[in-house]
RNA sequence: GCCGAUGUGGCUCAGGGGUAGAGCAUUCGAUUCGUAAUCGAACGGUCGCGAGUUCGAAUCUCGCCAUCGGCUCCA
């Protein structure tokens, strides 16, 4: 049945979500948010309209009022919404002159419509869309009248906060969310497949599962890794330290905090102090920048190793790789399970490359990341994000012709390999452009994984040399990568992508073994001991509970491998097996069963 | 940080100014069972924290903390 929901997820096209035309849904969607701001309006005439696009699954409209909306006025405001489209109004579209629309905006008193108006580009003609007595400033297209929007169709979903021009020091406004479709049938599928999302939700997964928890005491943030969570990660970090080893990479270890200084001359501590933890002043008289600093990132502390002595050019490509912990001071409203934390773990790794070396090693970490995601099976539902820097800003360091170098050889590098990937200005980070993975969670929501950056202003910073073949001082190039991105969020990721079936490889525990009465327990532990002798993770189900319940048990704590044992097995020294999720069983020798798991375990399925 | 909602035993949730309730889990007892819930009993909460209103607060008010949905920001 996971299994299914899986496929599912995978193939949307078939669906009845997918089988109305996009632009007719993004035309009655956009439609539906004029009727909201209608219905607003009406309701609540001291309201100012501001915007109100479709958006994916849905739309929302952003008004200026000074109390928020309650839930109760969004019942309200559906019901007027309702009453509204049922009306069968025309939507019309009317062209009008300029000055009349800035006369018609200006008598209408909607300063942010205005706002809009005065941006627009006076070759353009200006419409706006008239339903009954009320119209708003709008390009359209809209649907011809509301008989095309099935009352039943469409509802409010949430209030929420939000920014004039999504600026934190412009006007704060409301935004009502809601959700619109062209049939009811339809409403309800998305309805109750965000149902099912949340059952997959890693924060509500991770509780059940046992993996990992939060204390108010140790703060908000900073997870805690029970043993069976820990289990996952140790997995994790294995699986991936043994593949660098085969291609190159040295392990160093860092601590966790370090002077000041060190931020000061990387640049951190200027471009980056706003998500850092506050300095630990330990100076005389505890004023000025003296102390020391939780790390938020590791590489000042790689370049520090790889200064402690001369590199020739000879023993470049130098890899250095640590799984190191840092911290981030994100603020409280953007905290969330474990795919926003303010202590995470990055697999991070430092590569020293000459200039002429860059491109070879890009590649080859592109080669790593797209092996670490197939063996996770996450190889389907990534996007790479080439986050170049926005040519217009001035928020980065080093010079226009560093960067350019930079952002060429990563698209000659996407390109090369063929990696399906977009680029995005502004993304990139301030010391140098990167190409990020991308994943979807259950609910939709985008995170970043995996990033691999090129960066030729560290070694400019902290003056980073290798000696060259003519005996000349030369400039590395630094890359940094992170497969997994940090281990909280990929494993909140993990969590989701299975549903909490973890592959075998991957399970905190891997077989269950039920004995069916008290007296194979003996047999059971024999065989538990020989298991976990090959180092697997089992464990026997001793409860004096009855098969059935045993069963149920070891399928909701989502083990994947349950051997059933009774008198028949103990005496001819077999094994029943059963898979989670399948109900069909299977007699095996315990030679045949340890075969077939030690398969699995070593194939990573 | 901002807007809004929420916060009751380990978990899921009911109750709502007058001495805390259920199911699951846990513990104990009985049951020894062949593929998704055996039966019974017991234990367990100063109702997120702190003030205030009140004869009396889990319930009303305020402040704080945390979580959730967004905004802004990022692995």
């Amino acid at each position: 049945m996971h299994c299914e929901s899986i496929v599912m997820v995978a193939q949307p096209q078939s669906d009845i979500l997918r089988q109305s035309d996009p632009e007719k849904l993004h035309r009655l969607r956009h439609s539906v948010s004029h009727i909201l701001a209608m219905a607003v309006q009406k309701l609540y005439p001291e309201t100012k309209v501001t915007i109100g696009p479709a958006i994916e699954n849905g739309f929302y409209y952003d008004f200026d009022r000074t109390e928020g909306f309650t839930p109760d006025d969004l019942k309200r405001i559906e019901k007027e919404m309702r009453r509204i489209v049922q009306q069968k109004l025309p939507m019309e579209r009317v062209e009008v002159p300029r000055e009349e629309m800035r006369e018609r905006l200006v008598a209408l008193g909607e300063p942010y419509k205005l706002e809009i108006f005065e941006g627009f580009d006076p070759m353009v003609p200006v419409t706006l869309y008239k339903t009954g007595e009320w119209w708003d400033l709008c390009a359209g297209p809209h649907v011809e009248s509301t008989s095309e929007i099935n009352p039943q169709a469409f509802k409010l979903r949430s209030v929420s906060g939000s920014y004039w021009r999504g600026d934190q020091s412009k006007q704060q406004l409301q935004r009502i969310y809601g959700t619109a479709w062209e049939t009811p049938a339809q409403l309800e599928e998305f309805l109750r497949r965000e149902e099912e999302a949340k059952k997959r939700d890693h924060r509500k997964l991770g509780k059940e599962l046992g993996l990992f928890t939060f204390s108010d005491l140790v703060g908000p943030g900073l997870p805690l890794w029970t043993p069976k969570g820990t289990i996952l990660r140790y997995t994790l970090e294995e699986f991936l330290r043994k593949e660098q080893v085969k291609r190159g990479y040295q392990q160093v270890v860092t601590p966790h905090i370090a002077r000041v200084d060190l931020f000061k001359t990387s640049g951190h501590w200027f471009k980056y102090k706003e998500d850092m933890f506050p300095l630990m002043n330990t100076s005389e008289d505890g004023t000025g920048e003296e102390g020391f600093v939780m790390k938020p990132m590791n590489c000042p502390f790689h370049i520090q190793i790889y200064k402690s002595e001369l590199h020739s050019y000879r023993e470049l490509p130098i890899r250095y790789a640590e799984f190191g912990t840092v911290y981030r001071y994100e603020q409280s409203g953007e905290l969330g399970g474990l795919t926003r934390v303010r202590g995470f773990t990055q697999d991070d790794s430092h590569l020293f490359v000459t200039p002429d070396q860059l491109e070879d090693e890009f590649k080859k970490v592109v080669d790593l990341i797209q092996f670490v995601f197939k063996a996770l099976q996450l190889d389907e539902g990534f996007s790479a994000r080439l986050s170049f820097r926005d040519p217009t800003s001035d928020k980065y360091m080093g010079s226009d012709e560093i960067w350019e170098k930079a952002e060429s050889a990563i698209r000659k590098a996407a390109l090369d390999m063929g990696i399906p990937h977009f680029e995005a200005l502004g993304e990139a980070a301030f010391y140098g452009p990167k190409l990020d993975f991308l994943f979807r969670d259950a609910l939709g929501r985008e995170w970043q994984l995996g990033t691999v950056q090129v960066d030729y202003n560290l070694p400019e910073r902290f003056e980073l040399e290798y000696v060259s073949e003519d005996g000349s001082r030369k400039r590395p190039v630094m890359i940094h990568r992170a497969p997994f991105g940090s281990l909280e969020r990929l494993i909140g990721i993990l969590i989701e992508h299975y549903a909490g079936d973890f592959p075998l490889w991957l399970a905190p525990v891997q077989v269950r073994i039920l004995p069916i009465k008290d007296s194979v327990f003996g047999y059971c532990e024999a065989l538990k001991d020989r298991l976990i002798g090959l180092g697997m993770r089992v464990e026997v189900d001793t409860s004096a509970e009855s098969l059935k319940k045993k069963i149920r048990n070891a399928e909701l704590g989502k083990i994947p491998v349950m051997v059933i044992v009774g008198e028949k097995e103990a005496a001819e020294n077999t094994a029943n097996l059963r898979v989670r999720g399948k109900e069909n069983q299977e007699e095996l020798t315990v030679d045949a069963l340890i075969a077939y798991l030690s398969e699995r375990i070593e194939k990573r399925i």
